[in-house]
DNA sequence: ACCGCTGTTCTCCG
DNA sequence: TCGGAGAACAGCGG
C-alpha cells in the first residue's frame, strides 16, 4: 500500500489517536518485522512511556516517546495501521500498543514486509537506513537546484533513481511513474543529463503527483479506515494504464520492467 | 491455476 | 565501488 502520502496519512492517524497517550502494553509476535529483536524488547522500551510526537521521514515513522525513548516503524508494502479496542482480535497484527483510553494501535502486516525497531531516538535516527535518507519528496523547497544536487550523483535511468530513498525519500513505483509522466520526461533517461528547465519540471511534477495524491485521500480527521473499494477507478495517469490511450497525446500507453518493477509511460510524450 | 505486486535488502555478476 | 538482475519475504486478487 504505502508510497509517501498513504505514509503521511498513517502519520497523521497515529497523532490523533496515540500522542498523549501512554502506553500500558506494547505487544508484538516474533516476525521478521523485527528483525530478529525479541518481542519482550519492544515490550520493556515501550511499556509505560507517554507519545510525545510522530514524524514522518520518506516512508518511514518515527515515534518519539518520553524520555528520549522511540520507535522506527516502516510499513512495507502491505503495512497498515490499525485501532481496535483492547482485547479485540486484528488478523495479521505484528505489534501493537494497548493505550490508556482502551484502544490499540496495531501493526497489521499480511506479508510481513515492515518493520518495526525500538529503543532511544538518537539510536534509531543513526542507523544507516534512516540517516542516509535523501531529501523527503514532499520538500517545498526541492526545486530544480536541490534536484540537480540529487540526481546529479548517479548516472542511472531517471525512474531508477526516483525510486532510491538516498536520492529522494518518499516516491515509490506509482508516483515515481507519474512525476515522470507530468513532467514528460522519459524513465530511460540519465539522470545527471538533465537541463534546469526539466529539472524543474519534474520537481513541481513531483509536488503535484504528491499533492494530487493526498487530495485523493480520505482527511485523516474523522476516523475511518483509509481502504480502496473493490472496483473503484484507477485514480492514476499512466500507473496501471499500459494499453489505454495517454491522457495527454492519446498514443497507447506501454509498460516495461525496470529495475524489477513495472514502470508506466507514454513513449510519444515522455522524452 | 497462475501471475503480479504501492518495498527493502541481499547475493551474484560484470 | 558502481549498477543490473534476480531472489526472498508471503498473502491476495484478477
Amino acid at each position: 500500500m504505502p508510497e509517501l502520502p498513504e505514509v503521511e496519512f498513517a502519520a497523521r492517524q497515529l497523532r490523533r489517536w496515540m500522542v498523549g497517550r501512554r502506553v500500558e502494553r506494547a505487544v508484538a509476535e516474533p516476525s521478521r518485522v523485527l528483525r530478529g529483536r525479541a518481542p519482550r524488547e519492544i515490550a520493556r522500551a515501550l511499556q509505560g512511556r507517554r507519545l510525545e510526537a510522530v514524524r514522518r521521514r520518506g516512508k518511514y515513522l518515527l515515534l518519539d516517546f518520553d524520555g528520549g525513548a522511540g520507535a522506527l516503524l516502516h510499513l512495507g508494502m502491505t503495512g497498515k495501521l490499525v485501532r481496535r479496542e483492547v482485547g479485540e482480535a486484528e488478523a495479521y497484527s505484528r505489534a501493537r500498543f494497548e493505550l490508556d483510553d482502551r484502544r490499540a494501535i496495531h501493526l497489521r502486516d499480511p506479508r510481513k514486509f515492515g518493520r518495526l525497531a525500538v529503543g532511544p531516538m538518537a539510536r534509531l535516527e543513526r542507523m544507516k537506513e534512516v540517516a542516509a535518507l535523501g531529501p523527503d519528496a514532499n520538500d517545498p523547497s526541492l526545486d530544480a537546484r536541490a534536484l540537480a544536487a540529487r540526481l546529479g550523483r548517479t548516472c542511472r535511468p531517471l525512474k531508477i533513481a526516483l525510486m532510491d530513498q538516498r536520492v529522494l525519500a518518499g516516491l515509490g513505483n506509482i508516483h515515481a511513474a507519474e512525476a515522470l509522466f507530468r513532467a514528460q520526461l522519459s524513465p530511460k533517461r540519465r539522470s545527471d543529463r538533465l537541463s534546469s528547465a526539466q529539472l524543474g519540471r519534474l520537481a513541481a511534477a513531483i509536488g503535484e503527483t504528491i499533492g494530487f495524491a493526498f487530495d485523493s485521500m480520505p482527511q485523516a480527521e474523522a476516523d475511518i479506515e483509509y481502504v480502496e473499494e473493490p472496483g473503484a477507478e484507477n485514480p492514476f495517469l499512466v500507473y496501471g494504464k499500459a494499453g489505454e490511450r495517454c491522457p495527454r497525446c492519446r498514443e497507447p500507453l506501454r509498460s516495461f520492467a525496470q529495475g524489477g518493477r513495472t514502470t508506466f509511460w507514454c513513449p510519444r510524450c515522455q522524452r
